[in-house]
DNA sequence: GACCTGCTGCGGCTTG
């Protein structure tokens, strides 16, 4: 190691002067860092992985500056720092800015993002901040300004922070592409190459997430891990009687009196639910129970006005709020400190999730992070005990990163066009050592330019298509009207058309979605970030709505994601059943559920890791079939799909599909054809293509993904900003273009991508292959139950669900269930 | 293409 000794000196001093000592993990970073190298910090959230970084850059610069690093002159940009979320933009710039003020260096830290005022951002591209905090988007903006290049001439580092949440979306790849662009330019002008950090949490690929990052293999890669022992604690919330805890449900309210001394007792709660109507119901119903807590109780969601939910992140800041209920919309970011409680509702679906909102209490270094696990329905009580042992075990998910996302480069070549053009050869040398494009090859990358330049072979006489011109090698937009429309959609995130709501008065609430008011008259009630609305009318694109005192409203629902559950979170979860029955368990929550179980066995069987279980029930309804995978809810789907197709072969049957995360239902009107002799070639991977291809209609699935992908693409224009443009005019103008390529064009790459898209993320499918396998290698125990078991009744629930009223639903239930 | 469970995230308005 050479020439660092006064910049660590400077840093230890002041460290010491603070009574602070630097992590080991921390002091490794900035070594690596000062040697030059590139690589990927891991450590736990509140551990001030933020300094292990920039503390090296600032280090690195006193170095270079030993006698005149207070001295204010004008520096240039030298560090970039990728963040996901515009408040993390905020607060990780007040922490540096504080560092740099206490070591007395004139360094300026500046954020660009979508809401840095224009003022600001003149004044950047007049004078760059030596430090700039930045979104993926803003990065790409920014490279699609003229003479971009001069921004960057003095770069040396570049940080993506949360690499985690990114490697595996579309955002990260364009990082990849943003990243190969700098270290292009850093080449192109011999300055020496960038210095590539990422700062990742916890995940089970951290080697491939730094290989994603860096692109090209850097064998002085270095992954610094800290060794630090982040304490977990894991506690159940459980009923009293099992006996009476619904077998089924997903709000999990009946336990809320449970989880309200929990509340009393902490300083800070955070609750965390699945999806949004559940934060409005728990809102309300915690007001219901616990009228005192009014004032000290708010709710988060993303459909919420971002006014309110900055206000509610102060006061979680502050310390003036008891509890929040929230959706991930809290999972990220911005470090809570007054909070030391959180309490988890209904299934985290993965281990990664349930770590990080773990993490959002206890977040400071030493300090055990504390969650309460509150179950919506008794089997899921299982998932806690899994959930343990996934911790203990360190079982965490990894992130598969996006391969091949034709969409995304479409747009960063667009963006490399209407700035100052591109030379086609040498960004083709960039796109290709990033790790999403690597296996692209030559004919698709004359595709793309083609596809750009012509429309292609289906749009090749509409000129809207063609976006720009090709002067020999080189690429350039000259229409200044398809510039700016695609400075209007750059980015990745394409959402759904939604409604802001709003007082007659003025002051915004939230979002809904355009179906959900559709179906409202003028006088309906529903809430919206835990307020009671009467709507009145729907003006210039906005919902009107005024107070009211109405006791029963309409919660809206949102058509949000649906996270299937993890294959680790799967693979654990078998593996609890083991224990289970064991009967000398010493989880609390199985031993709970221990009259569950017996039940369970007496009329059926419990699964054990090594098996699949089927039960075969014949009711009024007809003939059922269920079978439980464990692989989460797409899997379970198309394995579901999959079994009826090859149950038809054997003789002609049809089916109705139910399926949860747990496994699916197959109902018939006849009995079904299944023996324990003829099971195994159920599961049986051979044909499997052929057979997933007459099963499931992947067509319509890729039709649905095209969508994103048109859009992100630049096919389909959505319209100015703040123009309410609706939903199923951008849906028709998408199926319109997937019609076309099918027909005219089916070499495009944009089509492929939708099918690829459509078999990975919606089928799952190597996870499919995966799980057939495994099922296909183990035993498979069939029963014939008399009843519906413990095990079959949340799907036949969720299945019922779909053809009656709320009302007759609960009679169901109520007859369907058997006495213990 | 949507509802009785269904997440999160960003960005933009070229002009008299």
């Amino acid at each position: 190691m050479k020439n660092t000794a006064s910049g660590w000196k400077v840093i230890t001093d002041w460290l010491t002067a603070r009574d602070r000592q630097p992590f080991a993990f921390q002091e490794e970073a900035w070594t690596y860092y000062l040697q030059g190298k590139s690589g990927l910090v891991n450590a736990p959230t509140g551990y001030g992985k933020t300094f292990s970084l920039f503390l090296g850059v600032v280090i690195d610069w006193i170095n270079r500056h030993p006698k005149d690093y207070h001295s204010k002159t004008k520096n240039g940009l030298q560090l970039l720092w990728i963040t996901p979320l515009r408040a993390l933009a905020k607060d990780i710039a007040r922490a540096m800015e504080e560092v740099l003020q206490e070591l007395n260096i004139p360094w300026q830290v500046g954020i660009r993002s979508g809401d840095t005022p224009v003022s600001t951002r003149a004044a950047q591209k007049k004078n760059m901040p030596e430090v700039l905090l930045i979104t993926p988007e803003s990065l790409h903006l920014l490279i699609g300004q003229k003479e971009y290049p001069k921004v960057f001439t003095s770069l040396t580092t570049v940080v993506a922070d949360e690499w985690h949440e990114l490697l595996g979306t579309k955002r990260g790849v364009m990082i990849e592409l943003g990243l190969s662009r700098l270290k292009g330019l850093a080449k192109k002008e011999g300055r020496s190459p960038l210095r590539i950090w990422g700062i990742s949490a916890t995940i089970g690929n951290l080697g491939e997430a730094m290989d994603v990052l860096l692109g090209t293999p850097d064998p002085e890669a270095v992954i610094v891990r800290a060794k630090l022992d982040k304490k977990i604690e894991l506690q159940s919330i459980l009923p009293d009687e099992i006996e009476k805890y619904p077998w089924a449900g997903h709000l999990g309210t009946r336990l809320l009196y449970k989880a309200l001394p929990i509340v009393n007792e902490s300083k800070t709660t955070l609750i965390f639910t699945n999806v949004r109507s559940q934060t409005e119901i728990w809102y309300q119903e915690i007001l219901r129970q616990c009228p005192d807590l009014a004032g000290a109780l708010a709710l988060h969601h993303g459909s919420i006005d971002m006014e309110l939910r900055i206000w509610v992140e102060e006061a979680l800041h502050t310390g003036t709020l008891k509890a929040v209920v929230c959706t991930s919309s809290l999972d990220l970011g911005v470090d809570f400190r007054p909070v030391d409680t959180v309490i988890q509702v209904g299934s985290p679906k993965g281990v990664a999730r349930f770590l990080q909102r773990a993490g959002r209490s206890g977040h400071q270094p030493g300090a055990t992070s504390k969650i309460w696990f509150l179950p919506t329905h008794s089997l899921e009580l299982v998932e806690a005990a899994a959930l343990k042992s996934a911790i203990a075990q360190q079982i965490v998910e990894s992130r598969m990163p996006v391969i091949l996302a034709y969409d995304v480069l479409l747009q960063y070549l667009m963006t490399l066009a209407i700035s100052d053009g591109f030379h086609a050869p040498e960004i083709w040398e960039e796109v290709k050592d990033t790790f999403c494009f690597r296996d692209m090859t030559e004919d698709e990358w004359e595709w793309t330019l083609a596809f750009l330049t012509t429309g292609g072979d289906a749009l090749y006489s509409y000129d809207e298509f063609k976006k720009i011109d090709r002067e020999g090698n080189f690429f350039i937009c000259r229409s200044r009207m398809q510039a700016m429309r695609h400075r209007l959609h750059i980015g990745v995130i394409v959402s759904d058309a939604m409604l802001k709501v709003k007082f007659m008065g003025g002051g915004f609430i939230g979002m809904i979605e355009e179906w959900f008011i559709a179906r409202m008259t003028a006088g309906d009630t529903f809430s919206l970030g835990g307020r009671i609305l009467e709507f009145v009318m729907i003006k210039d694109m906005t919902v009107l709505v005024r107070k009211s005192n109405a006791k029963k409203a309409i919660v809206p629902s949102w058509m949000g994601g649906r996270l299937p559950l993890s294959p680790n979170l799967g693979k654990v979860l078998r593996e609890t059943f083991n224990e289970a029955l064991s009967g000398n368990t010493t989880e609390p929550e199985l031993q709970v559920l221990q009259p569950l179980f017996n039940l369970q066995e007496y009329l059926s069987h419990v699964p054990k890791a090594d098996e699949l279980l089927i039960e075969m029930i014949h009711t009024r309804d007809g003939y059922h079939l269920f079978a439980y995978p464990f692989e989460g809810r797409l899997v379970n789907e198309v394995m579901a799909t999959l079994l009826a197709y090859r149950l038809s072969k054997r003789t002609p049957i049809t089916f109705s599909i139910a399926m949860n995360d747990y496994g699916f239902e197959l109902l018939s009107d006849q009995p079904i054809p299944l023996t324990p002799d003829d099971v195994y070639e159920l599961f049986s991977l051979d044909h499997l293509s052929i057979d997933l291809q007459a099963s499931v209609n992947s067509t319509e699935m890729a039709r649905r993904k095209f969508r994103d992908i048109a859009v992100i693409a630049g096919l389909i224009f959505q319209g100015y900003p703040g123009k309410h443009k609706q939903s199923r005019h951008l849906q028709s103008s998408a199926s319109l273009l997937f019609n076309v390529f099918t027909e005219y064009d089916s070499q495009n790459l944009l089509l492929r991508q939708a099918f690829n898209e459509a078999f990975f993320y919606q089928m799952e499918e190597a996870r499919l292959r995966e799980s057939l396998d495994r099922i296909y290698n183990s035993k498979i125990v069939i029963t014939y139950p008399e009843e519906l078991t413990p095990f079959c009744f949340p799907i036949k629930v969720d299945s019922l669900r779909e053809q009656l009223t709320s009302e007759k639903l609960e009679d169901r239930i109520k007859k369907m269930r058997p006495e213990f």
